[in-house]
DNA sequence: AAGACGAAAGTGGTTGA
DNA sequence: TCAACAACTTTCGTCTT
């Protein structure tokens, strides 16, 4: 990896590092998130503001392990090029064009196909590599085991992203892949559920955390904001009020709280739209928050002071 | 006019008999 | 397989700024 000069637009800073478990590009001065989607390796970053006019992006990329033969294939020559061999090496070629032939089957190829859809999906959402090959490994198995019957392959491919996903931390929402697909959210959630429990993955519910950042940068909030709202979720954590609840609606009311408590007031809806959760949601999961942490005097003594 | 708040009805998923 | 249930959404009316 060469090193990449980046500015952050924001405090225009060039410390600006990158999270690759996250797959986002972040300022070490104020937080800001410069790419919340990460590249290929083999590409070259693209600029954040295009206006540069120069464009830095590359199209396809070398040796992936997500082709359906891992990237290994060669056609075995045909009987012309074996002309000139000896009569057991000729034998030893024959054997291994049957081999070949009878790896293809039709599982490996629907592997080719789904697993290239998966790729241009990856890169669309730019996930980070070692989700997409998780993701890879989960679609070939549930192929094997004939999951893929009755269901599309998109969604499966889906499914099996979003389970990867999951599993990886990677903050990508539910919402954001089934855009990145012509296909809802629900066929994706019942297909990924499907997938989950017929290969036994074991998925942990995700943390309010993993999309804090995500969340904060898109609403432009002060780190300081951020780390408040980080610590209204612990708080609320050791209160046993986020058990059972959603993620999102958790993480969107954090922020908004910390946002009016550092003055950086953000309306219901433009939380609720970044989340993508609505505001009754927010505001539920508001009333809770402070109830339970005593947060009322501050938010009045905030309202006074305007 | 916009935002915040809350009530009521509806949706989809989980659970337990 | 069905009913109860919790979380969340949608919709709509009211109040506040």
């Amino acid at each position: 990896m060469q090193k990449q000069v980046k500015k952050c637009p924001e405090c225009g800073s060039t410390d600006v590092f990158w999270d690759r478990n996250r797959g986002e590009v972040s300022c070490r001065g104020c937080g800001f998130v410069l790419e919340d989607k990460r590249i290929d390796f083999t590409q070259e970053w693209r600029d954040f503001d295009s206006e540069s006019g120069e464009s830095k992006r590359r199209v396809g990329s070398p040796l992936t392990f997500t082709k359906h033969d891992k990237g290994l294939s060669t056609k075995i020559g045909k009987a012309g090029d074996l002309t000139k061999m000896k009569p057991s090496e000729r034998r030893m070629y024959y054997r291994m064009r049957k081999w070949q032939t009878r790896i293809s089957t039709p599982i490996e190829r629907n592997l080719k196909y789904s697993l290239a859809e998966l790729k241009r999906i990856s890169s669309f959402l730019d996930v980070p590599k070692i989700a997409e090959e998780d993701a890879a490994m989960i679609y070939r198995m549930a192929a094997e085991k004939g999951l893929v019957r009755g269901r599309s392959m998109e969604s499966v491919v889906a499914g099996a992203l979003y389970a990867s996903c999951r599993r990886h931390g990677v903050p990508r929402t539910l919402d954001e892949i089934s855009n990145a697909f012509p296909l809802d959210k629900k066929e994706i959630g019942k297909t990924y559920r499907f997938i989950c429990r017929e290969l036994r993955i074991r998925i942990l519910p995700t943390s309010p955390q993993d999309y804090i950042h995500r969340f904060a940068s898109e609403l432009k909030l002060s780190p300081k904001t951020v780390s408040t709202s980080i610590d209204i979720m612990k708080k609320a954590n050791e209160m046993e009020i986020t058990s059972g609840k959603g993620p999102m609606g958790i993480a969107a009311a954090s922020l908004y709280v910390a946002a009016l408590l550092s003055g950086e007031k953000k309306t219901q809806r433009e939380v609720a739209d970044v989340a993508g959760v609505t505001e009754v949601t927010i505001r539920n999961r508001y009333k809770e928050l402070l109830d339970k942490l005593k947060l009322e005097d501050k938010i009045k003594k905030i309202r006074d002071k305007e």
